[in-house]
DNA sequence: CGACGTGTTGAGTGTGATCAACATCTGTGG
DNA sequence: CCACAGATGTTGATCACACTCAACACGTCG
């Protein structure tokens, strides 16, 4: 057996609901050209639907796999990551969180978590009823069309992901996954080039390629020394993208807006 | 650079579109436990929804990734496997597909396949319009919510995947992987214990489990030696299903009924 | 019959894991 | 103010799990 990373952690949980700072119709996201626009009557059922926000601190825990929540999360601002635990505190990071992006439906549409969310960075999460999805899909088939297209979106970055895991090696999974987070940043308006920085540290990076912490050192020190990424002030910052997506032998992401719920 | 399987396959393409055997309002798989019912609205719906069924024979390809296709399926009967492929050929198996599997959602709802899949088995898949999947949403929310719900099922099994591909030992990802198709098929009514084949080669084992087919071989062996798994006929008998989910550390799949769609 | 797909095994190699030590930089309590 | 613990990043030495290569057995099929 191999155990390449042990995590214990124990958790700070978020602090509650709160009331609105933002309301939808003036979602500082929706504005971006990374996200389609919506109708007027959309925007008015979802900011009824839309329950209060939620101030997550770096490091908190939005959700814990096996306990059950009635909520649904979007996330207005901020980073976190998706992750499973093995029993023994092994830890597998699935995916990141960026703006936009809606949490709380990978896994199980109900029933209990089967998966945790960490946030990397002080965050605001819009809170929503998972009471109340079906009423959405009723009176709002296009909003529900745009959940399963968000779901879809999911899938289509764990495809990759596992791709990246079960078939490419060291240098390259490092290289994909950098180039990968990086484009996903630049698409949702969270900067480009070097004025980004990923907010992950090491560790993070290892248990999203299933590699150890000390082997990623070495590769990211590798790929630091080729000028292609820095790594300074708890982060990531991309030198040359080009190179990272011709390693990893990836053609970047589509262009296209997508869905906001 | 780690080459582990290469894969240059020339594929058959499946038999057109035929006339319909199965209306869905006599749909055999709809009578099985692992099946919500429907409401007969529903069903009509379905019925009008579907455009006929598709005879695939096994090792042909229904989907081949970046193609454009103007339909979804729902597979009827039969085996099949999605999997990505690397520009060397090296292949990656995301998941397999089992009777009631809604097929050509995954990784995009409009655009370019991001995956291909293949038959393992002769099959006959039900054909569905894409262009006429936001019509369901319209006039059938709780269809669009059953799809919304076997999207995120998906989601859930590739968290698992990803988990066993980063964090598991060969030894657990095999037997993880075993266990897992094992159970999927029995809660499908593919029967169960030592009547149940899983009819895949070894290669397919591990292009899902990110190992090599060598290396795959001698873990195989060693769990056939432990008396857990049969490798015979083409394909794998499990023998002692507790025993294998107790190396991976695996709790089983949830109990209760799914949507068909 | 030979070609091919599939499964099996041994020998040698290498990528990536483990162990260990150290450098920084925090924050925290004495 | 300093001492110390903890989180994070870095590097070298050693080890082992998994990869590659190679050969062979067996069945099916053209």
């Amino acid at each position: 057996m191999t155990i390449t990373s042990t995590h214990t952690k124990q958790y700070v949980l978020p602090a509650t609901v709160q009331g609105r700072l933002y309301p939808c119709e003036s979602c500082p996201l929706r504005s971006l050209p990374a996200f389609r626009e919506a109708e007027p009557d959309e925007l008015e059922f979802l900011n009824r639907f839309k329950k209060g926000e939620l101030l997550a601190q770096k490091g908190s825990a939005v959700l814990v796999e096996g306990s059950r929540t009635p909520h649904l999360y979007t996330l207005l601002s901020g980073w976190g990551f998706r992750f499973k635990l093995l029993e023994d505190g092994r830890r597998q990071i699935l995916n990141y969180l960026m703006p936009g992006d809606l949490i709380g439906l990978q896994g199980s549409i109900e029933g209990e978590m089967q998966h945790s969310i960490e946030m990397l960075s002080d965050s605001i999460l819009c809170v929503f009823d998972r009471s109340r999805l079906l009423e959405l899909y009723r009176k709002h088939p296009g909003l529900g069309y745009d959940i399963t297209w968000l779901a879809s979106r999911e899938e289509r970055m764990l495809d990759e992901n596992l791709l990246s895991v079960g078939r490419r090696s060291a240098m390259e999974r490092a290289a994909y996954l950098i180039a990968f987070i990086h484009e996903r940043a630049r698409c949702t308006g969270l900067g480009s080039g070097r004025r980004l920085i990923i907010p992950v540290t090491q560790q993070h990076v290892a248990d999203t390629l299933g590699l150890s912490l000390v082997h990623t050192n070495k590769t990211l020190r590798k790929l630091s020394r080729l000028g292609m990424i820095e790594w300074q002030e708890g982060g990531c910052r991309v030198i040359n993208l080009k190179e990272l997506m011709l390693i990893a032998g990836w053609e970047g992401l589509g262009t296209g807006r997508r869905p906001l719920v």
